[in-house]
DNA sequence: ATTGGAATATCCCAAAATGGGATAATCCGA
DNA sequence: TCGGATTATCCCATTTTGGGATATTCCAAT
């Protein structure tokens, strides 16, 4: 397992990415058209298989309109 | 090159942080102590040869005294 | 309870990234 | 210029990733 992924504050990141995603009534598919991906990318990231960097990070919430900090301090 | 290595975001990423640890007077081989990893796994990174999630890039800026919001403000 | 379309999860595997100890190269103050 | 401190590079077996296609799950309407 690379980096933080599969730890519990790892799940807690993603947990808190999907929950937002749900709140502001995006899809997997609506965000992955944003980030000019494929769904099957969010909801990899979402399920914690794959790992996110900090800009796709930055990316993902301006696509999902939040705060980068919020999640950040939850950490 | 995965997710956002490589790109001009992700560079400048880079340069914050490598910027902030010698602000904070900070050598590659402390912080490695800190997160107890070996000092290439810093270098790596500051390379931009290895991508960082956020959940190391939160562990990071606390073994370097910075807030990441601050960070994630310029990406 | 059934149905059907929307939403999400899983497959597959070639291609690409990672880990980290050892060592080389660079920096820099005296 | 020297020498210790700091940072960069090597190597390569092992692990992860990309993403189209397909399967599965969800859920609202009837």
């Amino acid at each position: 397992m690379p980096g933080s992924l599969g730890t519990a504050r790892y799940n807690r990141f993603v947990e808190l990415l999907v929950d937002s995603r749900k709140k502001g009534g995006f899809t997997q598919e609506q965000v992955a058209t944003t980030l000019r991906k494929p769904q099957s990318f969010v909801a990899k990231y979402e399920r914690g298989e794959r790992r996110l960097d900090v800009v796709e990070f930055v990316d993902i919430c301006r696509a999902i309109s939040i705060n980068p900090a919020n999640i950040l301090k939850k950490l």
